[in-house]
DNA sequence: TCTACATTTGAGCAATTGTGCAAATGTTCT
DNA sequence: AGAACATTTGCACAATTGCTCAAATGTAGA
């Protein structure tokens, strides 16, 4: 048994056994790397930045949206289709309008700290 | 003059004018908007991520972590190339061996704040 | 120098992504 | 019902991404 296919072991193999055996133990489930993943990668992205930044000060409509980043209405919809559907941002409808806020409190923290690690 | 092309205002846009005009000011300069989004695009993968909770343990060699994630040593020499590029990962070089760790404890805090949203 | 092994690099390719356009859907008002 | 506007959706296409393969580079020891 042993090694799927594409991997490759190198011959310092036996002293490094311990660690990598520890890490392989410690590492998450593939489907919560998945999940944290697709987190992360819909963060990945100028456009969807500039929403969460833009959401950051008060909740907005799409069009608001579309005049505050400079895109399409279209775009800022497809885009806000990702954030919603990976729970980053959630909506109520008024009338015509949909406004957009961040999900939670966590969103706000992890912008916050990604902010700090570029400063420096 | 006023809006890029692209830009469409919707007709509420004068309610909505001092929301938009506050957003538009508090959001950061592109520069920085994409210096974040690079940096959450290198964590939006199955892979490097893969490979920053395995040096959430320990620092590891290229080959160990192609064992440990199961794919090939160019493959994730390719993905390290990434990380370093932009400060998420170090390295230091011991003999034919290069050794990879976490940046600094931006990275591990990030990690964790997302795998505790994950669990909700 | 030659050999062995760890790592990096560049080319090439399939798969994914971000956007605009045009059409469809929702909602309010007359 | 019909008009006006906000939003969403499907399609198409250029641009980007992640991987493999093969070749290049780096390092240590005989």
């Amino acid at each position: 048994m042993s090694n799927e296919k594409g991997t490759e072991v190198c011959k310092v193999y036996e002293e490094h056994l311990d660690k990598i055996l520890k890490a392989k133990e410690k590492l998450p489930d593939d489907e919560v790397i998945l999940e944290v993943s697709d987190f992360f990668d819909a963060l990945g992205n100028p456009t969807r930045l500039k929403i969460l930044f833009a959401l950051l000060e008060d909740e907005l409509c799409t069009c608001d949206l579309s005049n505050i980043t400079g895109l399409s209405v279209s775009a800022i919809s497809h885009q806000l289709r990702i954030l919603k559907d990976r729970k980053i941002v959630t909506y109520r409808k008024d009338g015509k309008n949909v406004f957009y806020r961040l999900d939670d409190e966590h969103i706000r923290e992890i912008l916050k700290v990604a902010l700090k690690h570029m400063e420096e």
